[in-house]
DNA sequence: CTCCATGCAAACACTTTGCATCAAG
DNA sequence: CTTGATGCAAAGTGTTTGCATGGAG
């Protein structure tokens, strides 16, 4: 969790001021953080890493810049079923999807390109039905939690 | 939306009987509506059939009604990413998965069996995790809001 | 100086809990 | 009668909103 603010995340933020948006300290370390981090955060893990870096930010800051983000297409949101919502970078060319731990709860991503585009074709042809997107998320054990 | 109970809801109240569990006039609705509804319900989509019905429940007997049956395996919990947890009954020999109108909100299932079964056994050889369940949603526009 | 960004408190939606009462078997 | 099922009120959790203030450009 270091301070250095990565060359996607700089771009990142350049995209955003060139559209308007201001730099503000904590929008570079949330999307410094996002960048760097290879697991899907909730707003709560958030808050702690911005209060570790010595921003004692709010709540609803935190909430609204998810929200900004989302809706700048910068992150998409997931549900993993634990009765909160988690944020990963939208990197469409890292498409991926998640090992989710029923024991230790570890969240584990694994890249799979072009795994449902057989599928996604099937149910068009059969359900007239055009697929936008999909979540896929996988829970078992993991390789710790299985022996 | 009949008062008929069928075999399959018979069936599942006779056996929790057996386990020591009683037969309540809402466990029967319940259960009878789980069974000849075809796509996932969510709480208060209960206790509006409750209340039709002439059963004026709380929410809370309905929440603990679902949280029961789900220990007991008759059904399952899922999420949409709607902010609401849905409900259907747990059959191993309807696996299937949704399709979810981004527009009208519609929600419509496909059994699709065997589909990930590959794609599981990839994951067990290449990261060591067992899989034993996975949830696999698809988002898009259904054959209404296409056109 | 102008707006976007933020803090704070309060509201919200959905779900859960504690405890007293009810009713199925 | 015994104990699982229920109602009610209140609390909990994650998230959102209204409004006044603060700070980036």
């Amino acid at each position: 969790m270091t301070n250095t603010t990565s060359a996607k995340a700089t771009a990142l933020l350049a995209a955003l001021k060139e559209k308007g948006h201001r730099t503000t300290k904590t929008r570079s370390l949330v999307i410094s953080y996002l960048v760097q981090t290879e697991h899907p955060v909730a707003a709560h893990d958030l808050i702690t890493m911005l209060k570790k870096q010595g921003r004692d930010v709010n709540k609803t800051t935190v909430y609204r810049e998810l929200l900004f983000l989302k809706d700048e297409g910068i992150i998409n949101e997931i549900d993993l079923l634990e009765g909160q919502k988690r944020y990963e970078l939208a990197d469409p060319h890292h498409h991926h999807h998640h090992l989710v731990c029923t024991k230790c709860k570890s969240i584990r991503c694994v890249e799979m390109p072009n795994d449902l585009d057989a599928l996604e074709q099937r149910i068009k042809k059969q359900h007239h039905f055009h697929v936008t997107g999909h979540i896929l998320e996988f829970f078992g054990l993991c390789k710790k939690c299985t022996r």
